[in-house]
DNA sequence: AGTTTGCTTCGATGGTGATCGAATTATTTG
DNA sequence: CAAATAATTCGATCACCATCGAAGCAAACT
């Protein structure tokens, strides 16, 4: 037939509900074992146990072994990000789930996305750091300025000398709320695990809602000099 | 259920192995209609009606009238970007569709390429043509030359004295095989059709392979000074 | 040892959706 | 006006695949 990569396996793989349940819901990050991928996908064990053979398969999800149970996560953020691409398209074109639960506005404000901070606080971050040239936007690459990275040393984070293009520094991944960039990458990550340390946010639990504190929400304005 | 984006319906969209070898036709930014987009697919003109509402319907393409032709477009560079990322995960988990079977060498060899020929035989006749200067490379457009227009001419193929950009009069279009450019554009399909017409060749039913006969193949040669 | 828990394999079932033949509408060409 | 082409609608068919019940395995607690 035809010739080229075979895009369409791959999105059939994530055309199924439960698999798309799964995956959003390692979407947080954080690694989940079978039974409880079951729970959130709305299906009994053995569903998805059948689900997680194809994707891991597929090469989308990896698992570790830990005792009796297994724990899931997603393969990389290159999955992450085309979820992420994928829910921006679902709602440009409206295809939203019937249930818009009250937990919408507080995703758009500021959420996880698979281990970096994603929504308008995640945007607004990005705009101030491209803003200051502490990043430097280059032929669709994404670098971190000298500046850049004394300004996350000043913060205690240590970012590697050199890049993988695995695991690139810095790398901007599509927001689809607001339908702009957001910081993704090791610097990605390590700003969200610094804000999480330091006490600014939080994680709800059994979502994807990152939620500030009060004194934590001033900081993070005066950090990325924001003006309201 | 579940609140967010239901890209669960997006990706099962694009699942579909009609679906996208149409949404992969379209990734090169041309309008094509909806008989070449059920020929691309390979599924007959019903079906491709039937998928080509659901993606529209869905967002994913638009489609503009032109007298009793439907042309279908990506809606947006956004689109495309999604397939890239699909595309992306396809070729790093190792999903190739998989091209085996005696078509092969005879598709290497001439094929039809949307409504052009492709193949080695379309890369030698490109090669020719801008050999003698019937052809010229420019800043990455291509021209016919006054010499080129004439020997079409002779072959009793005449071409129109503009061209739009929708429908250019010589485009090159690269090879998946031999990863050279060859004769697409108004031009292009006017020699494929002259090829057939002429009864140098003639279109195996069912697939996108081109026979040529061993009289034709011999002025197919002389047509375009080849050697061999 | 025996029991519970986590996960998987097997087998059967059912539903969804892709597909095409035939007929229909719309538009261009002769 | 008639014939040809482009695209669609309708209806029927068929294959695939998600789903779950039942049983099987493996690991961990008692």
């Amino acid at each position: 037939m035809k010739e080229g990569p075979n895009i369409a396996a791959v999105a059939a793989l994530i055309g199924d509900p439960a698999r798309a349940n799964m995956l959003q819901a390692l979407m947080n990050g954080v690694a989940l074992t079978a039974s409880e991928l079951a729970q959130e996908a709305g299906v009994t064990p053995q569903t998805s146990s059948f689900h997680l053979g194809k994707l891991s398969e597929a090469g989308l999800v990896c698992l570790r072994k830990q005792g009796r149970h297994k724990y899931y996560s997603l393969t990389g953020s290159d999955v992450a990000s085309l979820l992420e691409a994928l829910s921006g398209i679902a709602m440009r074109t409206g295809m939203t789930r019937v249930r818009t639960g009250p937990k919408e506005p507080a995703l758009r404000k500021a959420r996880v996305c698979y281990n970096h901070l994603a929504g308008d606080y995640g945007v607004q971050a990005y705009d101030s750091l491209l803003a200051r040239e502490f990043l430097l936007e280059e032929d669709e690459q994404l670098h971190l300025t000298l500046a850049g990275r004394s300004f996350f040393n000043d913060l205690g984070l240590v970012l590697p000398e050199k890049e993988t293009k695995r695991r690139p520094l810095c790398k901007s991944c599509l927001d689809w709320s607001v339908r702009r960039s957001h910081l993704a990458g090791l610097a990605g990550t390590a700003l969200l695990t610094y804000f999480l340390e330091e006490g600014w946010a939080r994680r709800i639990e059994g979502s994807r809602v990152i939620e500030f504190s009060k004194t934590g929400d001033s900081r993070f304005r005066s950090l990325f000099s924001l003006e309201i």
